[in-house]
Formats: C-alpha cells, structure tokens, sequence
DNA sequence: GCAAGATTCTCACGATGTGCGAAACACAAT
DNA sequence: ATTGTGTTTCGCACATCGTGAGAATCTTGC
C-alpha cells in the first residue's frame, strides 16, 4: 500500500521535508494520492496534511481531480520545463554535436555532471541516425552501462562511486552488462588510463557506444561526449570513431565559456 | 534583479511556503541562484536560507553547481516525468487519436482539465502529419486562442474564467488573435451553442484548428479532441473535419473509464 | 598573508506548526 | 427523508520547531 519505504527522518525542517515528502509520494503514484492515504503513508495527522496539501494547492503544485485524489499540478510542469532549460547545453556545443553526428554519421551525445549525477545535456540525432532507446534532455539512469557514463563514473572517487551504485543498482540490460562491481572498477581503471570509454552490446543488444571526457581548464572532467552506432558498424570505424569523439570533446571544451 | 513580483505572503504554512518560493525562484533563473540572491529575493535571514535549502539539498531538489549556484535538481526532473506520466491519455485514447489523424489526414490533440488549468494529454502525429509548433504533453498556455482551448474556457463558470484570463493574459500571437475579452465571452457563447470550436490563423499564420468537447457521463466537458491542418485545407474540408472531431470526441469518451 | 565573502554555529525567544477532539460537510445506501 | 460512513474543517492549548542576530569558522581572490 505505502509508496515509499524510505521512513527515517533526514534532518533537516520539518515542514520542508514533508512538503518535499508529499511531493514524492504524489509522483509516484500513477493515479495520485487521497488525503487519507497521504496521511498514512507519512504518519501525519489529518489536520496537518490538509494543511500542508492546502498550501502546496495554493502553490499549484497539486490539484485535486474528481474523487478528492491529489495530483501533480501545472508548477510541477513549469519545474520540470525549468530543470531541461537550465540542463540544455549552449547553441555552441549543440553545434560542434551537430557535426560529430555528420562526421560519424551517428547519433552524437553530450553529458554533464549535476551534483553526484549524470545529466544529458544535448543528443544530436537526425531522420537518418536516430537517438538510442528513451534518451532525452535530463538526468540518466543506468550510467554504468553506457560509454558515456563509464568517462563519468572513471571521474568520481570512490567513496563517491559506491554512493552511486548503491543508489542506482545495477541492473542488467542486456547478457552483456557488467554487473559485477570489482569488474566494473576494473574497467574504469582502464578508462582512466585510456581517456576513453566504449560499451558494446551492454545497453542493448546490435548497439555500440563510444565516449571521450571533456575536460574544463582545470583539467577536471566536467561530461563526456559520445556516439553510439551499431555493433557491426563499430567493429570496423572504431579508430575513426574514437578520433572523432576526442575532437568533439576538445570542441565543446573549448567551445564551453569558463570553467 | 529580483525573479518574482509575487511577495504577498499567502496563508499557508510558512516553511512549505518558503520552500515552494525558493523552488520557484530557482527555476526561474536560467543559471540558478546564489544563496545569498535567494536570501534577498525571499527576504530570509541568511542561516534559515541555509537550513532550507541543506533540505532541499537532501531531497535532490536543488543541486549547487560550481561557484556555489544553486540549481534544479535529479528529484525535479522525476516530478516532472512524474507529471507528464500522470496526464497522458489512456492507450484506448491514444488509439482513437491516431484514428482521427490518419482520417484527417492531420495531426490530432486531445487536452483535458486538470485543476483549473488545461492540459495536453496527447498528441497523434506522424512524420507526414508534423504536430503544429512546441505542443506536447503537459500543460497549455495561452488556451484563449487554440480550438481545444475555446471549448475548455466555454465550459468554466465567468468568474473561472476572469481568473483564467488574469493569469494567463491574451497575448497577440498574429494578426487575428482574439484580444478583446468582450469579444471573446460572445465567441465562447456560440461555442457554447454549437459545441465546436475553430481557430482560423489566430494561434499561426496559415494554420487553422477544429476541436469538439469530450462529455464524460455526467454531461460535462471533461476535455476536448482537435485537429488542426493548413487554413487553406480547412476552408475546403471544414464540414468532414467537423465530424471526424466530433465522432472522435464520442470515441475518446466512451473508451474512457468512468467519469 | 590579508581581506572580503560565504557558510556554519550557538543560543534564547516565541511564533508557528502541531495533534487532538469535536463539529460541519458530502455523499451513498436504505 | 434518514441514517451512516467517510472526508474535511475548526478551535484550542501546548511545546516543538523554526527563527534571526551575531559570533565564529571556512573559502576564495588577490
């Protein structure tokens, strides 16, 4: 019945935690939420939680459908509209995208860091070289299984790295996901020595993906720029893919305003 | 410098409120806030600015970019497909669209309420058949000068309505935009009369749109179906797309569930 | 190394959010 | 209509929780 499991307490205000709690729990739930139901799952009184419905109403965040059932509302909208605007790589890089996807002939992706995750900043795809599966402007899953979440991963510490599994898993995709972390570690060694990362068949089955960091002034590693193709394909442009990638990270590196 | 006008406290309970406010400010920025931008557009004491936003922090709504910005965060972006997920129309619905579109030889919307605004719950289009300019699911702005969103206004009660067009204003988008709110009530009566709605070139040059209510059982509008194809198109076929969105206005509410 | 911010900490006050219980309301079933 | 069930609001008294001020500490730029 309840939605969520998490249940201890963060620290932090109260009122704010539960809003943000409310909020959630309201989210996951395909048809919304009743009060009652809200009430429960977050052990508030009923009181309170109208209350705190009341003022997230106020806000536009929820709206109540036929049946008294809580729903996302127009805020939640605008929000998310807000999180892609503020996600989406500048004109400049979109561009340098543009012409790796007309070099490699191949559908062409930039990804940023967000915090401890790993957001898709641009996917440069065409009629003729369609993007890969449901990816689209926003934070990634299932970083582990693709080139351009092997360059992200490579950068984290390793304290960082097992926040990251522990919270996303590792899920297998396809017979050849690695699922075994030691493995997985193993390999990011060797992204790191290699300043690059490919991922064949991992994510799904015939496709192949290629990525090379991009790294700012500092010399940190601030994305990754990748193509993704067929496996077939792969096996036999991979040199010239992997030329085309590092110049396309260089670019967007250079074409990319400060840090 | 500062992102919102709105500074009139409303009842609520404040820390939610203030949580909401800062969420707000910060997608409002294109390159997110600093705390202390926040602290003086919200009027908050630096430590409570703090403390919210460490809980915001925890519940990865925000996210603090390098030079200590705040910005949206991973939780966002979940809400907003959340959202999305939520207002999408039924398979059954999706079906009856694709349905009008290929017998309209046109893209086909169906829209539905959610709270007092409206909403895009599909959109049946086809490479042959592209859907008419940045329209996708989620909420619709400026439903003044769309077909699907006459039908919805015609529905809301005058004093919705006046909130309506308060918030959401009457912008000009051509030459024939309904501006005159007179003007526009009378076109909502024979809305109202005839339960069709057309928009010829109000919402784009060239473009014209036809949309018929969705009655639920009770009797009242619970959304509406449309299509919209080239002016030019719709003068010569005005008559047989009036039946396609009316016969798939029937078709959506009887392949809806209750209601 | 210094200075100017930015961020966290400490603390005491009292407003604010809280739960409880009762009351008002909505709505079905009979 | 009448009862009954469930939902939502109201009123109230308590103390928890959030609050601002200011000091202390940590960053960052120069």
């Amino acid at each position: 019945m309840s939605t969520t499991k998490s249940s201890r307490d963060s620290a932090g205000i109260r009122s704010a935690d539960r809003t943000l709690a409310i909020l959630d729990a309201v989210g996951s739930a395909p048809d919304g939420l009743t009060a009652a139901e809200l009430a429960h799952a977050l052990a508030l009184s009923p009181a309170t939680t109208y209350r705190l419905l009341a003022t997230l109403q106020e806000h536009d965040y929820l709206v109540r459908s036929r049946e008294s059932r809580y729903i996302l509302g127009r805020a939640v909208d605008e929000l998310g509209r807000a999180v892609r605007a503020q996600i989406i790589a500048t004109p400049d890089a979109r561009r340098v995208l543009s012409g790796m996807r007309d070099a490699a002939r191949a559908p062409a992706y930039l990804t940023v860091f967000r915090g401890d995750d790993i957001a898709v900043a641009h996917v440069a795809d065409s009629a003729q070289h369609p993007r890969i599966g449901q990816l689209h402007v926003g934070f990634a899953e299932s970083a582990h299984i693709t080139a351009f979440g092997k360059i992200m991963l490579a950068e984290k510490d390793a304290a960082s790295l097992s926040r990251y599994l522990d919270r996303h898993g590792a899920r297998a995709l396809t017979a050849h996901t690695i699922t075994n972390e030691a493995a997985l570690r193993e390999q990011l060694d060797e992204v790191r020595a290699l300043q690059i990362a490919t991922e064949v068949e991992e994510y799904m089955p015939k496709l192949a993906c290629i990525a090379a960091p991009v790294r700012g002034r500092s010399g940190r590693t601030i994305g990754a720029v990748s193509v993704s193709t067929t496996a077939e394909d792969f096996a036999s442009r991979a040199h010239d893919l992997e030329r085309i990638v590092r110049r396309g990270a260089w670019h967007v590196a250079s074409a990319s305003p400060g840090i």
